[in-house]
This record gives structure tokens, C-alpha cells and sequence, in this order.
DNA sequence: AAACAGATTGCAACCGGTTGCAAAAAAAAT
DNA sequence: ATTTTTTTTGCAACCGGTTGCAATCTGTTT
């Protein structure tokens, strides 16, 4: 059997090589700490011949700290979260934070999560999701965890930092993109009918069209955030009167959707138009080339890893605050070009 | 300024409470123990009752457990990681481990990397990546960190787990099947030219073709897993003179090239056959219908997160293995059906 | 040269658990 | 009822760091 050497280094051993007290060790590995030039030179030559490396365990428990953040996700199919994955954990490694990756994919006790949580004995959670129920972000919140949930909207009931986009901005500027192509019957085609982005869409969408009283609307939901969800949704739509153009929750949506439309031996954009929303790597393709609404991902998480940062800084000022983003559509060729 | 009552119970509080010692209620919460039924049951009320949560870094500590599995990756591009991120973390958390995602995209020096990990204190660590150079999971294993190297390849030089497919045989596979549809010249279109995955499978593919010496074979590399790379390599094969068929390194490349041939004016597959890699869930797409070579994902990870339990459980005949799975065709739309 | 302030150092307690060991208690054997 | 065996318990040391405090060492100031 294969035994792995786990026999590390400590404190002590470098102070006896160093000729010094562990504190004086301790403290040049800590900065801001009193030590002479002359000790810490020694502590550091010690150190570097025996190969000394802090365990950040120990550490931890004494200051507290553990530099682990969770980031809780629960929706694993929707390509977007990989991106942000990816930025995330850079900007938490660009900080000092680890990451520690929460599937919840399958949990759907709140409480049970926070316990989770707490084993883990992270120091914040980010909740990266705009389907996770709103009791998970409050639950963690309440059991003392710092959380700000990205890709999220205000809950006035747990006061945490939130960063996400302006959900009902963006319905409004989907839906004054579809007036603008001339439409006179427009349609929406959510995602999951519960989840509150697609309500917030949803909300600013009908805003818009309630101002143009002659113009119809239909609403829709696809149910889920797939590509045969959208394709099946508007299969369905396309048997009875579909309207002129749609605005679909997601850009994997949107793509089934197409697909249905193309397939039924309509054009898309000609016959029935589609506009997207993420703009995810895949609208950029040329077989695609979907017209859709941008968020800045980038920006999001950013600001997400600097809110962690603030409120694990001890920041004396922190208070929980909702940063809201704005969207773009970024025009390609699923929509006729803008003429109102 | 908002404060998080990080002020957590103990056990002495436990044991006060319960009006025994601290090993008692230590005991309590260790599996296989000495505690007699009355103090476990004075214990866990006094527990419950107090809300106790035993610390884990302060058990690791003396443990010298963490239960926390690094998770390296260095693709967050390909959207099967997405699909390889869920399983993994799901199939970790299941046997109890935390999946600390590790992102070293930005990283060359394996050195620093190894660092990084001990600096994070993972008990394993696990890499989901075929493109990480070899180096990496050498220097966890020399570092003393048990490794397990999913979609990897067997490395002569620092025995350790591998779990992957047999990208030989895949290769074999794909060009017995390209042969099948009766082309007599037959193309390989790979990923990135170091990547030892791309090497194998095109080791594989020329040992079919080379017994086959009166077919002609034309092997060229996109470079990259990126819709770009495969539309891009394939445009600029049009304009020589193209293969009848060609096999692709990735799914996403193989839809990038596929695009570029009907961009071009020929059909897929009347004109030119494809056969991809992966069968990510892109593949299945109606649009799509991708004729592809799919990879047991599921199996991988298990087997990669067994290896992990197997190796930290201490098991007395633990030796690292390798692993390798196999391969099958999907058939879709993208190559005719198979003839000879 | 004496007095004093500031910088550096080491001691020892602490973070919150685990565990070897010996004493105490309970159960079994004589 | 006494001895032996087995089980349970608490003490105290340990895991590898951090940090308040008092003691020591510097370097100034007078």
C-alpha cells in the first residue's frame, strides 16, 4: 500500500531550527506583526530550508477565518452557469478565497442546506441562481452566514446584498424592441412560471404593451430552461395562432423555439420573430446568429466577489445592498431590423 | 453596521449543560465510541436543545481530515464540464466530501499550483481535465496529495488514478465507422495538436486506416474546442479539397464545421459526413442531430469519486489504478448509415 | 550615566475539538 | 460476598497555529 507523506512541518520545528519562540515564527508569517528584521530573516531562511508551510486549518481556528466561501448553485443544464463558474472562482482566487462548490440540485429544505453550510464552516455564501427559492438566501442569512445572492432580486424580508440585473427593465426592453419591428401581436415565452425573474420579465414586459392598447399579447411558459422545453412550447404555439414575434426567457429556449418555427416551414425571422435572453456563447454562432438580451455576467460577479470581500473585511460601514445592472439587446438576425 | 453572531456553541457548553466531560460529548458525536446509552442520550438533548454544531475545522485540525476534495479544472469553456461539474460534486457530496472547485486556467507552473492546494488543505484532489499537461497531477502526487486524474491518460512517471475512456479504441471506433459508410477518404479534424487525448484518438484512427492502405486520410488539428475553431478549420479545408468525411475531436467543433459545409452549399451528410465527440446534451438538439462518439460521463466520475473514498478511507490494499471505459457510437443524422 | 519611551520577544492561554491512559463503575465469574 | 473482567468516564495532552501581556532590549533624551 501506497502510504502519502502527510507529516508537515510546523510551527515549532522552524522555531527550534530558527532559534526562536513559535510566536516570533508566527509573527512573520502574519503581517502587520511586530518582529525585527534580523528574526524574521532568520525565520524566513528556517523556513525555506525546511519547507515550511503554514496549515491554514490551525489558523482558522483561532482567528475564525476559514477564507472559504460557498457558492451554492442548483442548476447544472443551463450553459451560462459554467461561465460563471468561471468567472466566479477567479474573482474569489483573485481575493484569497476558496471556493467551495454547493450542488443543491437535489436539497429543497432550506434548513438542511444551512447545515450543510455550516459544516462547511464557510465563511459567506453566494448563491448563484435565479430559480433557488428565496427562503434558501434568507435562511442562510438568518443563521449568521453573510450571503449575496447573484442573479437575484430584492427580498425585503432578509435584508442581504443582492446583484443581479433589472429584471423588469429588461422585459421593458424586449418588449419595445418587439413594438419596434412593427408587430401588432406579440408573445412571451418564460421559463419556469414560479420563478421571480421570469415574473419580474414578465412585469416589465406588460408594462410596456399596457401602453399600446391596440397591440396583442400572449403569455406563455415554457416550464424549464431546455432546449425541448422551448421547442415543444411553441410546437404547441404554432397548431393555434402564433403571435408575430416572442420574447423567450433564455437563449437555450429560444433556440428550441426557432427550431419548432424553422421546422414547421417558417422563416424565422420573416414569418415569426424571437428574441433571446443571456447571450450566451451559442447566440453567437453562425448557424444561430439569435438577437438577444446581454447581462453582464462579467460585472456580476464581480461586484459579487467585492460584496463577499466588503463584508468579510469587517468593512465598518458594510450594510447589505441591492445592486441592480443593466442589459443590452445585441442585435443579430433572429428579429427585423427596428423600424418604429 | 450589521454584525453576524458568528458566537457558535461548544462542546464544553454541551458538556456543561449535560453535566459530563468534554470526552463524553466528544465520544457522542464519534461513530463507534465508548458512550453508554444514558450520557449519549444526556448528551444529544443537551446538544439539540443548545443548537451544538460540532466544528469541523476544529476536528480536522486534530483529526488531520479535512473531508474538503480540490477539484482542478482548467477548461470552463466546453459545455460538458458544466455536466461534469454536477456529477462530481454530487457524487462527492454523497460520500460526505466538499468539493473545493479549483480554477487554473491562468496557471502554468505546476509548482505553484501544488501549493495552492496544500495552502487549501484538500485530504485529495481530483483533475477533470484532458488538457492539463501531465506535470500538474505528477507534482500533486509527488506533493503527497492522493490524486485522481479524470479523463486522463495512463502516466508512466508518477503511478496515480486514472479514470478515463480509452481514447485509442475511440479513435479506432470512429474511423471503423467512418470506413462503414464507404468513403475511401476520410478525414481527422482534432482538438488542440498537444493534448494527449487528440493524440491518442488519432493513434487509434490511423491504426484502422492503416490497414486499410487503399483509403486516403488527411489529419488536421482546429486547435481549439471552440465552435470558431471547428467552423473555421473547416471553411479553409473547403477550399482544398475536403474528405468525404471527417472525424471531429469535440461535439462543439464538430457543430462549427458542420456549419461551415452547409454555410458553403453542401449538405451533412450527402456531401460530407460527420461524427463528433462527447454527445453533450447540445448534440441531441433537433437542429442538431449529431452523429456522435459519446463517453460514459456518468461511470467516469463515479469511478473517480470511489477512487477518492477508496484512497482516503485508508484502505490497506489501495494502489492507484487505471480505469479506462468504453466508448459507443450514436448514431444521428450527420453520416450516412453504415453499409460495409 | 541615569531615566524613559518604543520596539521586540517569549510565555502561556486559547481556538474547539480528539484520544491514550488510568481510575471508576458496572457486569460477570468464582 | 469477593474477585475478575469489561465497559464507561474524565483527565490531560495534543493538533498547529494566534495573541494579550509582561519582560527584555534598543535607542533617545537629558
Amino acid at each position: 500500500m501506497r502510504t502519502f507523506n502527510k507529516q508537515r512541518i510546523t510551527l515549532a520545528d522552524v522555531a527550534a531550527q530558527a532559534g526562536v519562540s513559535r510566536s516570533a515564527v508566527s509573527r512573520t508569517f502574519t503581517p502587520g506583526a511586530s518582529v525585527s528584521t534580523v528574526t524574521r530573516a532568520k525565520v524566513l531562511s528556517a523556513a525555506s530550508e525546511l519547507g515550511y508551510r503554514p496549515n491554514l486549518l490551525a489558523r482558522s481556528l483561532s482567528t475564525g477565518v476559514t477564507g472559504l466561501v460557498g457558492v451554492v448553485a442548483n442548476n447544472f443544464h443551463n450553459p451560462i452557469y459554467l461561465e460563471v463558474f468561471d468567472l466566479m472562482t477567479r474573482a474569489l482566487q483573485a481575493l484569497g478565497y476558496k471556493t467551495l462548490l454547493i450542488n443543491l440540485t437535489d436539497e429543497t429544505d432550506p434548513e438542511r442546506s444551512v447545515e450543510l453550510l455550516n459544516q462547511y464552516q464557510v465563511d459567506a455564501v453566494v448563491v448563484a441562481s435565479s430559480t433557488l427559492p428565496l427562503g434558501f438566501a434568507e435562511a442562510f442569512s438568518v443563521a449568521g452566514i453573510p450571503t449575496v445572492h447573484a442573479f437575484g432580486r430584492d427580498n425585503p424580508r432578509a435584508p442581504l446584498d443582492v446583484v443581479g440585473i433589472d429584471n423588469i427593465e429588461a422585459g421593458r426592453l424586449a418588449a419595445r424592441r418587439l413594438i419596434a419591428c412593427g408587430y401588432t401581436d406579440i408573445g412571451f415565452l418564460g421559463g419556469p412560471e414560479r420563478a421571480t425573474s421570469t415574473r419580474d420579465r414578465l412585469e416589465g414586459f406588460l408594462d410596456v404593451l399596457d401602453g399600446h392598447p391596440t397591440l396583442k399579447t400572449h403569455v406563455e411558459f415554457a416550464g424549464d430552461y431546455t432546449f425541448e422545453a422551448g421547442f415543444s412550447s411553441m410546437a404547441s404555439l404554432l397548431l393555434r395562432k402564433p403571435a408575430q414575434g416572442y420574447f423567450c426567457a433564455d437563449d437555450v429556449i429560444s433556440i428550441g423555439a426557432m427550431t419548432a418555427v424553422r421546422k414547421s416551414g417558417r422563416r424565422v425571422p420573416e414569418d415569426i420573430g424571437i428574441i433571446g435572453f443571456n447571450n450566451m456563447e451559442i447566440a453567437r454562432w453562425e448557424n444561430i446568429r439569435l438577437t438577444t438580451v446581454s447581462q453582464p455576467l462579467n460585472e456580476i460577479v464581480g461586484v459579487a466577489a467585492a460584496r463577499v470581500d466588503k463584508a468579510l473585511k469587517g468593512d465598518a460601514n458594510y450594510e447589505p445592498s441591492v445592486t441592480l445592472l443593466p442589459c443590452e439587446v445585441v442585435e443579430r438576425d433572429t428579429l427585423p431590423p427596428a423600424t418604429k
